[in-house]
Order: structure tokens, then sequence, then C-alpha cells
DNA sequence: ATGACTAATAGCATTAGA
């Protein structure tokens, strides 16, 4: 089973690579991030064509999260569990705002999840972030007391450790690497959940994020901000991890690599 | 100290991303 997350910088704009990514790549289960698409625009059908089904949660211009199965490999697709954390936007919107999708595939728990980025800092969209954390956080447990065998990937605008980043310095008062984030990621691997890519790279220097400004691509000027955790019986049955790194030089591209990682059966 | 680049939406600029 080989399980992919990809923040993909909107479904429309990236359509055609997209497709392309998932024919060239085969994930048994794609989860998408930043669809920043309604659910009523979102091409299905498109997906259907290559042997993909699909569950998708979205809204208008930003956000949104989508869940892909192959359909030989998944001849159920992915059974929706939960959409939504149940957590107000920052300020004074009650809407919750679309990035927590949970489904079951062929006796897996896939939670696909675009955690919020959090700048500018301190402020609302930073304690957003935290307290986000810190629902995920929630129903991870809960999860974890089902004692289903699970992943949670996505874009989790965390930067883990120092060796995450290209220069610690230009990121230094970035939402994504300040202290209570890392501290609120550390949390979840504390309660047992394995980051796939670390545990089979533990001295970092991977990227899986490289910004579209100051040449950061040609430069391999990046972070890793994508990650995959597994639940204890994924994790032993975890073979092997990737960053379609070229998908990301490609014409068109979004500026979040593909990352996956394949599972023994 | 600031902007750079890209996408979406509503226009002919703004917001958001990271």
């Amino acid at each position: 089973m080989k399980i992919a997350t990809y923040n993909i910088n909107g479904i429309k704009a990236r359509l055609p690579r997209l497709k392309e990514w998932l024919v060239e790549t085969r994930p048994t289960v794609a989860c998408l991030q930043e669809i920043k698409s309604q659910d009523e625009g979102f091409p299905a059908s498109e997906f259907e064509e290559i042997g993909y089904s699909a569950i998708w949660h979205g809204q208008k211009s930003f956000n949104g999260v989508a869940i892909l199965t192959d359909n030989e490999a998944c001849p159920d697709g992915p059974q929706e569990i939960q959409r939504g954390l149940g957590i107000a936007g920052p300020g004074d919107s009650t809407e919750e705002q679309a990035r927590y999708l949970e489904a079951d595939v062929n006796g897996v728990r896939i939670v696909c999840i675009y955690l919020p980025n959090g700048n500018p800092l301190p402020g609302p969209k930073f304690d957003y972030k935290i307290a986000w954390m810190e629902k995920l956080r929630g129903r991870m447990g809960q999860i974890w007391a089902e004692e289903v065998p699970c992943a949670v990937v996505g874009d989790y605008n965390v930067i883990p450790e120092d060796d995450d980043v290209w220069a610690t310095k230009a990121m230094a008062s970035d939402a994504l690497m300040q202290p209570e984030s890392r501290a609120a990621y550390g949390r979840l691997l504390a309660d047992g959940w394995t980051d796939a890519v670390r545990s089979l790279n533990p001295r970092g220097g991977l990227w899986t994020y490289w910004d579209y400004q100051r040449g950061a691509w040609q430069r391999d000027h990046g972070f890793r901000i994508d990650h995959l955790l597994l639940s204890p019986e994924l994790a032993d049955r975890l073979d092997s991890v990737g960053v379609d790194r070229e998908h990301r030089g490609r014409e068109k591209a979004s500026d979040h690599a593909p990352v996956c990682c394949h599972l023994a059966d």
C-alpha cells in the first residue's frame, strides 16, 4: 500500500500536473491539500477517467482537502468517517475551515489534514494554529484508542527540526518553526505516532516545499512541512519513503512536492 | 526594511500562502 500526501495549491490550476503524477506513480491513496475549490467544482470525473475515486471537503478560494483511492486496489473507495474537527476559524468567524477529512480505506484509517499556517505571529492566526493542533491531537487520541491502523498525513505547516530547513535563520521568525509549533508536533510523536520520513532519514536534509520566490527551487532552498504520521501497526510495515522532487521542477508545478510512504501488505 | 511568486476572486487590485 502506497500512501501519498500532496499540497497541490489549487486543483483547477494543477489538474494536468496532478493527473500526470497519479498516472505515473499510482499511489494507492492520495491525500490532497489546498484544493481551493468549492464542493460543487471538484473535478471528480477527471479522476474517475484514470481509475481513482474521491471524497472531498472544499470551500471557496482557500484550503480544502481530498482523499483519492486507486479503484483497482480499493474497490470500495474511501469510506468517509468524519469531516472537520469542529473548531471555528480565527477572528469573529464561527465558520469552520475545510482542513480535515477522515476515511477508511481497505481497513486503514486515512486522515488528510491541512494544518493552519499560523502567520503572522503573534496574533489570532497563530493562536488558531496552536488550538487546531491540540484539537487534532485530541482526535488522534480517539483514533488511537480505537486501535485501528491509521495514517495521519498532510501539510502540517511545521518544520520539526533545524535540519528540516535549508537555513534556520531564514525561517526563525516564521510560524512554521516556532517553539510552540514544534512542541505541539512533538507531542504527537511523544504520543507514539511515527514520522515516516524522519524515521528512515534521521539525518534530515529532505525538503517537501520550495518557495516560488527568490529562486528557491533552483537554489534548493526548501524545508520539510508535509508529513506522514503512522500508528504503530503501520510503522511496523513501513518499507520506504520518498519525495517526488522531480515533479516540483515541472512546468506549472505546485510549490510543494508529493511525499509518499510504502507499507508492506 | 522591503519585495520577490502564484492562485483565486472579483476586476483591472487584494488576500493568502509559507
